[in-house]
DNA sequence: GCTTTATATAGATTTTTATCTATATAAGGG
DNA sequence: CCCTTATATAGATAAAAATCTATATAAAGC
């Protein structure tokens, strides 16, 4: 009987496999791994030799796994995982909260994460953080993958599978320009106020869900001027003039609301949360679960300190 | 992040771990693996390095797994298994009958399970064999440690979590010398053979186990002169006149029973049968199922045709 | 058609892994 | 006490793994 790794390959043809599964090219993953691409298309080489059989077709410029390859990238995530977790165990014996926390987090997130991070990171120096954003629709696809600890959205999908942790308010609040003649009135109606030129963020994003369903619900029709792709560009256009828009509160905090007014518009703000979701597929790390006790014991109440406009 | 195996070691360096943990000893490691127990040695210090702590600690002669190296054992195992599924997998998908089946049976099954396992090696020349022999209860110890994909039994333990195939009869049969003069003799009462000197196998063989129980519910008891731990020495001592016995028409099968009589006693044979069992917590591998088809649809007849005595 | 993107192959080099022989040290057993 | 059993360490060597630079070939895109 050969040996072990004549037979399925190193672990760290193993680990490159996985990331040009990953990245869905030979070149992709070099640059991820910081390689060269001939490295990359050697160690492949070598991997499917071990096997013995083809692990992927070259189509024109995209790589086609073999069903071989699918189980061999398989075999080499579930091995990734047994070591994962005794990495873990190990951590856990020995009291030591270091390791890495991953994050993927709605845009509009981005605005109080860094801060409660910061913070999180003050007590627990040693843990390192992966913390991506994307708007709603881009994290949910990329809870497919499950890679993360924590999805943060304020309208979390509906599954069955999600571990969901409210932590705080989100409330979506009317902005207008400084000086803007709505600026000094109380309690505006609201039909007043979506007949204003109105700017929205992209479909797809949180915000313009809430604020979607909101106004449907209102049974109102906002003026949508112009769809902008984030939160700072809409901030910018409302400050020139170019209309009225809803935000989360949160991108007004930690002074971004220079040069902007918050109207007083019934029926809004809008209510809405922030959830920390998990894939109850996925067993938390001593770091995940660190981070969700953080948060749920001051990490909470700090930020909602930040958010008086 | 360091690679991979600088914080988890090499396979190669989880195989000897593994057989180290399996045999308790370097030194015995080493001889499994065929290699000198420098080798072994520096090939534990440097997974303990990578890993960062102690694997063991040396107590006099014995090795003690420290919390960590235990851990590591079980991640190895973890590995090693999605390895092995690998294999299986790719195995299935070619259509490839190959790779290792292991039995482990009670020291009876040992003059048959050759036969048949010759004979299914020639359907299958790919497949390799891992062949244990112990008494009833080595096998049943063995079966804690559930690496075997089936153990053979004339009476398998009492288990929820046992698959049991039935699959031959295993007729225990009255023996003397050739030329003793109850061997002429037609339906001896049972009493008359019990008082003979009678020689009965160890305690824990399974043998003894059904010849005691039947003798219990007959309610007789024989006139034990001599414990004899194998089936060849009981036949050498009956040859040589010290007694009569009862043993397996197995042991006498392929040219087994030369200088031996069969006697025809009262309520004897004892009527057993042989069983396969596997652990309904292991997934049987293709050979496994390849095996287990085999016995069903032929070898059972063939190892029939030689217990005629 | 030309340029860009993408993978494969060749050749070379460095580093690492795996293993051996020789030896030292310690513990257990008679 | 002496011999045997057992692991660790030192030093050396060969093989394998990992990676790079250079180049070839093919397909896609403009």
């Amino acid at each position: 009987m050969a040996r072990l790794h004549a037979r399925i390959g190193t672990l760290r043809q193993l680990e490159i496999l996985l990331a040009v599964y990953k990245e869905g090219s030979v070149t992709g993953a070099s640059k991820a791994l910081f390689l060269t691409q001939p490295t990359v298309s050697m160690q492949l080489k070598k991997l499917a030799e071990a096997v013995g059989t083809p692990l992927y077709e070259q189509l024109g410029r995209k790589l086609i796994f073999t069903q071989t390859g699918l189980e061999v990238v398989r075999t080499a995530r579930e091995i990734m995982e047994s070591i994962g977790q005794l990495e873990m165990r190990l951590a856990d014996m020995q009291g030591l909260k270091a390791g890495t926390l991953r994050l993927a987090v709605v845009t509009t997130a981005k605005y109080f994460i860094p801060h409660l991070l910061g913070e999180f990171l003050q007590h627990y120096p040693q843990i390192d953080i992966d913390f991506k954003v994307g708007n709603r629709e881009q994290i949910i696809d990329r809870m497919a993958e499950g890679e993360d600890d924590f999805y943060v959205f304020s309208h979390p999908p509906r599954h069955n599978d999600l571990n969901l942790h409210e932590f705080l308010p989100n409330p979506l609040v009317a902005i207008a320009q400084q000086g803007h003649p709505l600026s000094s009135e109380r309690n505006i109606p609201l039909q007043t106020f979506v007949d204003q030129p109105f700017l929205i963020r992209e479909p797809g994003s949180g915000t313009r869900y809430a604020i979607e369903r909101h106004f449907e619900q209102l049974g109102v029709e906002p003026n949508v001027r112009m769809t902008v792709e984030s939160n700072e560009a809409i901030k910018h256009a409302v400050m020139s003039g170019l209309g009225v828009s809803i935000l989360s509160s949160h991108t007004l905090a930690f002074g971004g609301s220079s040069g902007l007014a918050r109207l007083d518009v019934e029926h809004l703000p809008v209510t809405t949360r922030w959830y920390l979701a998990s894939l109850k597929a996925r067993q938390p790390s001593i770091v995940a679960r660190t981070f969700l006790d953080y948060v749920e014991a001051c990490g909470r109440q700090s930020m909602i300190s930040h958010l008086d406009l």
